[in-house]
DNA sequence: TAATTCCTTGAACGATGGTTCAACAAGATC
DNA sequence: GATCTTGTTGAACCATCGTTCAAGGAATTA
Protein backbone atom coordinates (compact mmCIF):
# COMPACT_ATOMS: atom_id res chain seq x y z
CA UNK A 1 0.00 0.00 0.00
CA UNK A 2 3.45 2.01 0.20
CA UNK A 3 3.78 2.34 -3.42
CA UNK A 4 0.54 3.16 -4.90
CA UNK A 5 0.57 6.27 -6.63
CA UNK A 6 2.30 7.31 -10.02
CA UNK A 7 5.66 8.23 -8.82
CA UNK A 8 7.81 5.79 -9.01
CA UNK A 9 10.48 7.27 -6.77
CA UNK A 10 8.76 6.05 -3.91
CA UNK A 11 10.25 4.86 -0.63
CA UNK A 12 11.06 1.28 -2.43
CA UNK A 13 12.04 -1.86 -1.49
CA UNK A 14 15.66 -1.96 -1.98
CA UNK A 15 15.52 -5.51 -2.54
CA UNK A 16 13.23 -5.37 -5.32
CA UNK A 17 15.07 -2.45 -7.05
CA UNK A 18 18.06 -4.47 -7.69
CA UNK A 19 15.61 -8.02 -8.39
CA UNK A 20 14.48 -5.65 -11.00
CA UNK A 21 18.04 -4.78 -12.37
CA UNK A 22 19.06 -7.66 -12.12
CA UNK A 23 15.77 -8.91 -13.96
CA UNK A 24 16.62 -6.78 -16.86
CA UNK A 25 20.08 -7.93 -17.06
CA UNK A 26 18.77 -11.53 -17.31
CA UNK A 27 16.56 -10.20 -20.36
CA UNK A 28 19.72 -8.41 -22.29
CA UNK A 29 21.69 -11.31 -21.65
CA UNK A 30 19.49 -13.44 -23.42
CA UNK A 31 19.07 -11.39 -26.10
CA UNK A 32 22.40 -11.71 -26.71
CA UNK A 33 22.02 -15.18 -26.49
CA UNK A 34 19.45 -15.35 -29.18
CA UNK A 35 21.62 -13.41 -31.10
CA UNK A 36 24.51 -15.55 -30.92
CA UNK A 37 23.56 -18.92 -30.83
CA UNK A 38 19.60 -18.48 -31.75
CA UNK A 39 16.32 -19.08 -29.92
CA UNK A 40 17.71 -22.34 -29.87
CA UNK A 41 20.38 -21.44 -27.21
CA UNK A 42 18.18 -20.31 -24.93
CA UNK A 43 18.78 -22.08 -21.67
CA UNK A 44 18.65 -21.66 -18.07
CA UNK A 45 22.61 -21.88 -17.83
CA UNK A 46 23.20 -20.17 -20.97
CA UNK A 47 21.54 -17.19 -20.25
CA UNK A 48 23.11 -17.15 -16.71
CA UNK A 49 26.56 -17.24 -17.84
CA UNK A 50 25.80 -14.50 -20.03
CA UNK A 51 25.04 -12.55 -17.29
CA UNK A 52 27.61 -13.61 -15.12
CA UNK A 53 24.98 -14.97 -12.30
CA UNK A 54 24.18 -18.56 -11.22
CA UNK A 55 21.55 -20.29 -12.96
CA UNK A 56 19.50 -20.88 -10.13
CA UNK A 57 19.03 -16.97 -10.00
CA UNK A 58 18.14 -16.99 -13.99
CA UNK A 59 15.36 -19.88 -13.01
CA UNK A 60 14.15 -17.50 -9.62
CA UNK A 61 13.47 -14.54 -12.08
CA UNK A 62 12.31 -16.93 -15.10
CA UNK A 63 10.73 -20.40 -13.93
CA UNK A 64 10.25 -21.72 -17.46
CA UNK A 65 12.00 -21.01 -20.91
CA UNK A 66 9.12 -19.45 -21.83
CA UNK A 67 8.64 -16.75 -19.46
CA UNK A 68 12.52 -15.92 -20.21
CA UNK A 69 11.31 -16.01 -24.14
CA UNK A 70 8.47 -14.21 -23.91
CA UNK A 71 10.03 -10.86 -22.44
CA UNK A 72 13.05 -11.43 -24.23
CA UNK A 73 10.38 -10.74 -27.49
CA UNK A 74 8.81 -8.02 -25.75
CA UNK A 75 11.76 -6.29 -24.94
CA UNK A 76 12.84 -6.85 -28.27
CA UNK A 77 10.09 -5.23 -29.83
CA UNK A 78 10.01 -2.28 -27.35
CA UNK A 79 13.82 -1.60 -28.56
CA UNK A 80 12.79 -1.69 -31.97
CA UNK A 81 9.70 0.98 -31.50
CA UNK A 82 12.52 3.23 -29.69
CA UNK A 83 14.72 2.98 -32.54
CA UNK A 84 12.23 3.31 -35.26
CA UNK A 85 9.84 6.19 -34.02
CA UNK A 86 13.10 7.98 -32.80
CA UNK A 87 14.23 7.73 -36.33
CA UNK A 88 11.34 9.19 -37.53
CA UNK A 89 9.62 11.46 -35.36
CA UNK A 90 10.84 14.87 -36.61
CA UNK A 91 11.51 13.78 -40.39
CA UNK A 92 9.80 11.09 -42.00
CA UNK A 93 12.38 10.33 -44.72
CA UNK A 94 12.53 7.42 -45.98
CA UNK A 95 15.99 6.90 -45.46
CA UNK A 96 15.90 7.44 -42.08
CA UNK A 97 13.44 4.40 -41.83
CA UNK A 98 14.90 2.37 -44.10
CA UNK A 99 17.81 2.81 -42.71
CA UNK A 100 16.67 1.79 -39.10
CA UNK A 101 14.43 -1.23 -40.58
CA UNK A 102 17.46 -2.49 -42.26
CA UNK A 103 20.20 -1.17 -40.22
CA UNK A 104 22.55 -0.35 -42.53
CA UNK A 105 24.23 -3.58 -42.27
CA UNK A 106 26.39 -3.23 -39.55
CA UNK A 107 27.16 -6.96 -37.90
CA UNK A 108 25.35 -5.56 -34.59
CA UNK A 109 22.33 -4.24 -36.19
CA UNK A 110 22.35 -7.88 -38.13
CA UNK A 111 22.54 -10.05 -35.17
CA UNK A 112 19.48 -7.85 -33.68
CA UNK A 113 17.58 -8.17 -37.18
CA UNK A 114 18.37 -12.01 -36.77
CA UNK A 115 16.88 -11.69 -33.74
CA UNK A 116 14.16 -10.10 -33.78
CA UNK A 117 13.01 -12.39 -37.13
CA UNK A 118 13.73 -15.66 -34.64
CA UNK A 119 11.59 -14.86 -32.44
CA UNK A 120 8.77 -13.15 -34.51
CA UNK A 121 9.19 -16.71 -35.83
CA UNK A 122 8.42 -18.26 -32.54
CA UNK A 123 5.43 -16.31 -31.97
CA UNK A 124 3.65 -18.07 -34.65
CA UNK A 125 3.80 -20.80 -32.42
CA UNK A 126 2.50 -19.23 -29.53
CA UNK A 127 -0.66 -17.56 -29.86
CA UNK A 128 0.20 -15.49 -26.75
CA UNK A 129 3.13 -13.62 -28.15
CA UNK A 130 1.33 -12.45 -31.71
CA UNK A 131 0.71 -9.61 -30.54
CA UNK A 132 3.96 -8.57 -29.73
CA UNK A 133 4.96 -9.64 -32.72
CA UNK A 134 2.72 -7.99 -34.50
CA UNK A 135 4.21 -4.32 -33.22
CA UNK A 136 6.99 -4.44 -35.68
CA UNK A 137 4.35 -4.53 -38.27
CA UNK A 138 1.96 -2.11 -37.44
CA UNK A 139 4.86 0.33 -36.50
CA UNK A 140 6.12 0.17 -40.19
CA UNK A 141 2.61 0.42 -41.08
CA UNK A 142 2.33 3.50 -39.89
CA UNK A 143 5.06 5.19 -40.97
CA UNK A 144 4.47 4.35 -44.40
CA UNK A 145 0.73 5.55 -43.81
CA UNK A 146 2.41 8.86 -43.30
CA UNK A 147 3.66 8.50 -47.25
CA UNK A 148 0.19 7.65 -48.92
CA UNK A 149 -3.36 6.82 -48.52
CA UNK A 150 -3.33 3.63 -50.30
CA UNK A 151 -3.97 0.83 -48.01
CA UNK A 152 -1.91 -1.90 -50.55
CA UNK A 153 0.57 0.25 -51.07
CA UNK A 154 1.14 0.51 -47.14
CA UNK A 155 1.01 -3.50 -47.38
CA UNK A 156 3.24 -3.66 -49.92
CA UNK A 157 5.90 -1.43 -47.97
CA UNK A 158 5.45 -3.77 -44.60
CA UNK A 159 5.92 -6.68 -46.92
CA UNK A 160 8.61 -5.66 -48.56
CA UNK A 161 10.48 -4.44 -45.52
CA UNK A 162 9.63 -7.76 -43.89
CA UNK A 163 11.10 -9.21 -47.03
CA UNK A 164 14.12 -7.38 -47.19
CA UNK A 165 15.25 -7.77 -43.63
CA UNK A 166 15.27 -11.41 -44.34
CA UNK A 167 17.23 -10.93 -47.27
CA UNK A 168 19.86 -9.21 -46.26
CA UNK A 169 20.24 -11.56 -43.38
CA UNK A 170 20.24 -14.40 -45.80
CA UNK A 171 22.99 -12.59 -47.97
CA UNK A 172 26.18 -11.84 -45.90
CA UNK A 173 27.01 -8.75 -47.52
CA UNK A 174 25.67 -5.98 -46.20
CA UNK A 175 22.82 -4.22 -48.05
CA UNK A 176 23.06 -1.02 -48.79
CA UNK A 177 20.71 1.23 -47.49
CA UNK A 178 20.01 2.52 -50.77
CA UNK A 179 18.28 -0.33 -52.27
CA UNK A 180 16.11 -0.74 -49.47
CA UNK A 181 15.11 2.83 -49.91
CA UNK A 182 14.47 1.98 -53.28
CA UNK A 183 12.06 -0.69 -52.81
CA UNK A 184 10.57 0.80 -49.55
CA UNK A 185 10.25 4.12 -52.82
CA UNK A 186 8.84 1.54 -55.45
CA UNK A 187 6.52 0.07 -52.88
CA UNK A 188 5.00 3.71 -52.07
CA UNK A 189 4.61 4.64 -55.26
CA UNK A 190 7.47 7.75 -54.26
CA UNK A 191 9.92 7.44 -56.92
CA UNK B 1 29.97 -50.82 -61.81
CA UNK B 2 26.91 -51.91 -62.79
CA UNK B 3 24.54 -49.03 -62.26
CA UNK B 4 27.07 -46.58 -64.40
CA UNK B 5 24.86 -45.03 -66.90
CA UNK B 6 21.85 -43.11 -66.82
CA UNK B 7 18.74 -45.61 -67.00
CA UNK B 8 18.28 -45.90 -63.22
CA UNK B 9 16.23 -48.76 -63.83
CA UNK B 10 19.02 -51.09 -64.50
CA UNK B 11 19.77 -54.22 -62.09
CA UNK B 12 20.16 -52.59 -58.96
CA UNK B 13 21.00 -53.87 -55.32
CA UNK B 14 17.80 -54.44 -53.80
CA UNK B 15 19.24 -53.72 -50.35
CA UNK B 16 20.08 -49.94 -51.42
CA UNK B 17 16.54 -49.55 -53.23
CA UNK B 18 14.98 -50.13 -50.34
CA UNK B 19 17.14 -47.63 -48.27
CA UNK B 20 16.73 -45.19 -50.94
CA UNK B 21 13.27 -45.41 -50.39
CA UNK B 22 13.27 -45.31 -46.23
CA UNK B 23 16.01 -42.19 -46.75
CA UNK B 24 13.32 -40.66 -48.89
CA UNK B 25 10.56 -41.62 -45.46
CA UNK B 26 13.04 -40.52 -42.95
CA UNK B 27 13.12 -37.26 -44.88
CA UNK B 28 9.41 -36.82 -45.35
CA UNK B 29 9.18 -37.87 -41.33
CA UNK B 30 11.47 -34.62 -40.57
CA UNK B 31 9.60 -32.50 -42.66
CA UNK B 32 6.45 -33.41 -40.49
CA UNK B 33 8.22 -32.52 -37.30
CA UNK B 34 9.34 -29.52 -38.28
CA UNK B 35 5.90 -28.15 -39.27
CA UNK B 36 4.47 -30.03 -36.29
CA UNK B 37 7.27 -28.94 -33.55
CA UNK B 38 9.56 -26.69 -35.74
CA UNK B 39 13.52 -26.88 -36.22
CA UNK B 40 14.12 -27.09 -32.14
CA UNK B 41 11.96 -30.28 -32.52
CA UNK B 42 13.75 -32.77 -34.69
CA UNK B 43 15.81 -34.95 -33.55
CA UNK B 44 16.80 -38.54 -34.14
CA UNK B 45 14.28 -39.89 -32.02
CA UNK B 46 11.46 -37.87 -32.65
CA UNK B 47 12.08 -38.16 -36.31
CA UNK B 48 12.18 -41.80 -36.71
CA UNK B 49 8.65 -42.02 -33.88
CA UNK B 50 7.42 -40.10 -36.97
CA UNK B 51 8.24 -42.18 -39.61
CA UNK B 52 7.78 -45.77 -37.50
CA UNK B 53 11.34 -46.82 -37.67
CA UNK B 54 14.00 -47.34 -34.63
CA UNK B 55 15.95 -44.50 -33.73
CA UNK B 56 19.38 -45.76 -34.75
CA UNK B 57 18.21 -46.58 -38.02
CA UNK B 58 17.68 -42.51 -38.66
CA UNK B 59 21.12 -42.05 -37.47
CA UNK B 60 22.01 -44.82 -39.82
CA UNK B 61 20.91 -42.99 -42.63
CA UNK B 62 22.04 -39.55 -41.28
CA UNK B 63 24.57 -39.49 -38.69
CA UNK B 64 24.46 -35.68 -37.13
CA UNK B 65 21.02 -33.76 -36.93
CA UNK B 66 22.76 -31.51 -38.90
CA UNK B 67 22.64 -33.76 -42.37
CA UNK B 68 18.79 -34.58 -41.43
CA UNK B 69 17.96 -30.80 -41.82
CA UNK B 70 20.19 -30.34 -44.49
CA UNK B 71 18.59 -33.02 -46.50
CA UNK B 72 15.31 -31.86 -45.22
CA UNK B 73 15.61 -28.34 -46.47
CA UNK B 74 17.02 -29.33 -49.65
CA UNK B 75 13.60 -31.41 -50.00
CA UNK B 76 11.28 -28.55 -49.29
CA UNK B 77 12.85 -26.37 -51.55
CA UNK B 78 12.57 -29.40 -54.36
CA UNK B 79 8.79 -29.31 -53.45
CA UNK B 80 8.46 -25.49 -53.62
CA UNK B 81 10.23 -25.15 -57.19
CA UNK B 82 8.16 -28.34 -58.44
CA UNK B 83 5.06 -26.31 -57.08
CA UNK B 84 5.45 -22.74 -58.02
CA UNK B 85 6.91 -24.72 -61.41
CA UNK B 86 4.02 -26.45 -61.75
CA UNK B 87 1.47 -23.62 -61.25
CA UNK B 88 2.94 -21.35 -63.88
CA UNK B 89 4.88 -22.97 -66.31
CA UNK B 90 2.00 -22.74 -69.05
CA UNK B 91 -0.02 -19.30 -68.44
CA UNK B 92 2.00 -17.18 -65.94
CA UNK B 93 -0.97 -15.61 -64.54
CA UNK B 94 -0.13 -13.75 -61.40
CA UNK B 95 -3.15 -15.11 -59.11
CA UNK B 96 -1.35 -18.59 -59.67
CA UNK B 97 1.66 -17.25 -58.93
CA UNK B 98 0.10 -15.38 -55.75
CA UNK B 99 -1.90 -18.77 -54.24
CA UNK B 100 1.46 -20.94 -55.18
CA UNK B 101 3.22 -18.47 -52.71
CA UNK B 102 0.72 -17.84 -50.19
CA UNK B 103 -1.44 -21.11 -51.01
CA UNK B 104 -4.90 -20.30 -50.42
CA UNK B 105 -4.26 -20.22 -46.52
CA UNK B 106 -5.16 -23.94 -46.17
CA UNK B 107 -3.80 -25.18 -42.85
CA UNK B 108 -1.66 -28.07 -44.30
CA UNK B 109 -0.15 -24.84 -46.90
CA UNK B 110 0.06 -22.80 -43.44
CA UNK B 111 2.55 -25.73 -42.12
CA UNK B 112 4.51 -25.99 -44.87
CA UNK B 113 5.19 -22.48 -44.89
CA UNK B 114 6.39 -22.14 -41.51
CA UNK B 115 8.87 -25.19 -41.94
CA UNK B 116 10.17 -23.08 -44.92
CA UNK B 117 10.71 -20.23 -43.13
CA UNK B 118 12.00 -22.15 -40.34
CA UNK B 119 14.51 -23.59 -42.25
CA UNK B 120 15.86 -20.47 -44.77
CA UNK B 121 15.71 -19.13 -40.87
CA UNK B 122 18.64 -21.81 -39.96
CA UNK B 123 20.33 -21.65 -43.35
CA UNK B 124 21.31 -17.69 -42.06
CA UNK B 125 23.32 -19.34 -39.43
CA UNK B 126 24.56 -21.85 -41.65
CA UNK B 127 26.78 -20.82 -45.10
CA UNK B 128 26.64 -24.00 -46.55
CA UNK B 129 22.88 -23.80 -46.93
CA UNK B 130 22.61 -20.51 -47.69
CA UNK B 131 22.43 -21.63 -51.37
CA UNK B 132 19.73 -24.18 -50.90
CA UNK B 133 17.59 -21.16 -49.55
CA UNK B 134 17.96 -19.06 -51.79
CA UNK B 135 16.45 -21.24 -54.61
CA UNK B 136 13.37 -19.96 -53.20
CA UNK B 137 13.78 -16.20 -53.56
CA UNK B 138 15.38 -16.75 -56.35
CA UNK B 139 12.13 -18.34 -58.39
CA UNK B 140 10.12 -15.87 -57.37
CA UNK B 141 12.29 -13.28 -59.51
CA UNK B 142 12.17 -15.57 -62.15
CA UNK B 143 8.86 -15.34 -62.44
CA UNK B 144 8.52 -11.91 -61.46
CA UNK B 145 10.99 -10.51 -64.21
CA UNK B 146 8.18 -12.37 -66.67
CA UNK B 147 6.10 -9.52 -65.71
CA UNK B 148 8.58 -6.34 -65.35
CA UNK B 149 12.01 -5.51 -66.99
CA UNK B 150 11.96 -3.23 -64.00
CA UNK B 151 14.86 -4.88 -61.28
CA UNK B 152 13.33 -3.15 -58.60
CA UNK B 153 9.62 -4.10 -59.19
CA UNK B 154 11.64 -7.67 -59.07
CA UNK B 155 12.97 -7.08 -55.59
CA UNK B 156 10.06 -5.34 -54.33
CA UNK B 157 7.97 -8.31 -55.60
CA UNK B 158 10.26 -10.98 -53.74
CA UNK B 159 10.69 -9.13 -50.92
CA UNK B 160 6.74 -8.26 -50.38
CA UNK B 161 6.51 -12.13 -51.18
CA UNK B 162 8.43 -13.17 -48.41
CA UNK B 163 6.92 -10.63 -46.00
CA UNK B 164 3.62 -11.67 -47.28
CA UNK B 165 4.03 -15.48 -46.01
CA UNK B 166 5.01 -13.90 -42.41
CA UNK B 167 2.07 -12.07 -42.48
CA UNK B 168 -0.07 -14.67 -43.25
CA UNK B 169 1.84 -17.30 -40.34
CA UNK B 170 1.43 -14.38 -38.08
CA UNK B 171 -2.36 -13.81 -38.43
CA UNK B 172 -4.42 -16.62 -37.97
CA UNK B 173 -7.06 -15.99 -40.03
CA UNK B 174 -6.50 -16.83 -44.22
CA UNK B 175 -5.14 -14.51 -45.88
CA UNK B 176 -6.89 -14.35 -48.75
CA UNK B 177 -5.18 -14.84 -51.82
CA UNK B 178 -6.80 -11.72 -53.30
CA UNK B 179 -5.13 -10.09 -50.85
CA UNK B 180 -1.46 -11.15 -51.78
CA UNK B 181 -2.39 -11.02 -55.47
CA UNK B 182 -2.83 -7.46 -55.34
CA UNK B 183 -0.10 -6.83 -53.35
CA UNK B 184 2.14 -8.54 -55.70
CA UNK B 185 0.38 -6.29 -58.78
CA UNK B 186 1.01 -3.16 -56.86
CA UNK B 187 4.76 -4.51 -56.60
CA UNK B 188 5.13 -4.99 -60.42
CA UNK B 189 2.81 -2.15 -61.75
CA UNK B 190 0.32 -4.44 -63.13
CA UNK B 191 -2.84 -2.55 -61.71
C1' DT C 1 28.04 -72.71 -50.29
C1' DA C 2 31.12 -69.09 -48.55
C1' DA C 3 32.34 -64.42 -48.38
C1' DT C 4 30.98 -59.83 -48.76
C1' DT C 5 28.29 -55.91 -48.54
C1' DC C 6 24.48 -53.36 -46.90
C1' DC C 7 21.14 -52.62 -43.72
C1' DT C 8 18.80 -53.21 -38.98
C1' DT C 9 18.35 -52.73 -34.25
C1' DG C 10 18.57 -52.55 -29.14
C1' DA C 11 21.40 -51.08 -25.58
C1' DA C 12 24.24 -48.00 -23.55
C1' DC C 13 27.38 -43.82 -22.47
C1' DG C 14 28.15 -39.21 -21.70
C1' DA C 15 26.46 -34.58 -21.96
C1' DT C 16 23.08 -31.10 -21.56
C1' DG C 17 19.16 -29.03 -19.77
C1' DG C 18 14.59 -28.03 -17.16
C1' DT C 19 13.25 -27.90 -12.82
C1' DT C 20 13.07 -28.67 -7.70
C1' DC C 21 14.68 -27.89 -3.24
C1' DA C 22 16.57 -26.65 0.98
C1' DA C 23 19.64 -23.78 3.27
C1' DC C 24 21.05 -19.21 3.74
C1' DA C 25 21.87 -14.01 3.35
C1' DA C 26 20.07 -9.42 3.47
C1' DG C 27 16.88 -5.85 3.54
C1' DA C 28 12.32 -4.33 5.51
C1' DT C 29 8.81 -4.16 9.20
C1' DC C 30 7.29 -4.54 13.77
C1' DG D 1 16.18 -7.26 18.47
C1' DA D 2 12.54 -10.49 16.45
C1' DT D 3 10.07 -11.54 12.47
C1' DC D 4 8.89 -11.56 7.89
C1' DT D 5 9.72 -10.98 3.13
C1' DT D 6 12.71 -11.13 -0.76
C1' DG D 7 16.39 -12.56 -3.11
C1' DT D 8 20.60 -15.97 -3.65
C1' DT D 9 22.79 -20.06 -4.48
C1' DG D 10 24.73 -24.83 -5.03
C1' DA D 11 23.40 -29.39 -5.39
C1' DA D 12 20.76 -32.75 -7.17
C1' DC D 13 17.01 -35.37 -9.85
C1' DC D 14 15.15 -36.79 -13.91
C1' DA D 15 14.35 -36.61 -18.76
C1' DT D 16 16.04 -36.09 -23.33
C1' DC D 17 19.30 -36.35 -26.79
C1' DG D 18 23.49 -37.11 -29.81
C1' DT D 19 26.20 -40.59 -30.76
C1' DT D 20 28.65 -45.13 -30.46
C1' DC D 21 28.78 -49.92 -30.75
C1' DA D 22 28.34 -54.64 -31.35
C1' DA D 23 25.53 -58.32 -32.75
C1' DG D 24 22.99 -59.95 -36.24
C1' DG D 25 19.83 -60.48 -40.66
C1' DA D 26 19.25 -60.31 -45.55
C1' DA D 27 20.47 -59.54 -50.28
C1' DT D 28 24.39 -59.98 -53.50
C1' DT D 29 28.48 -61.83 -55.35
C1' DA D 30 32.18 -65.18 -55.95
Amino acid sequence: MTAQHGTPEEKEDGRRARGERRRAAIIDAALRVVERDGVAGVTHRAVAAEAGIPASSAVYYFATIDDLLVAALTEAADAYVRRVREATEDGASLDTLAEAIIGGGSPEQRGRCLAEYELTLLAVRRPSLRAQARRWMDLVAEVAGRHTDDPVAVRTAVAAADGLCLEALLDDRDVEPGEARAVLAHALRLD
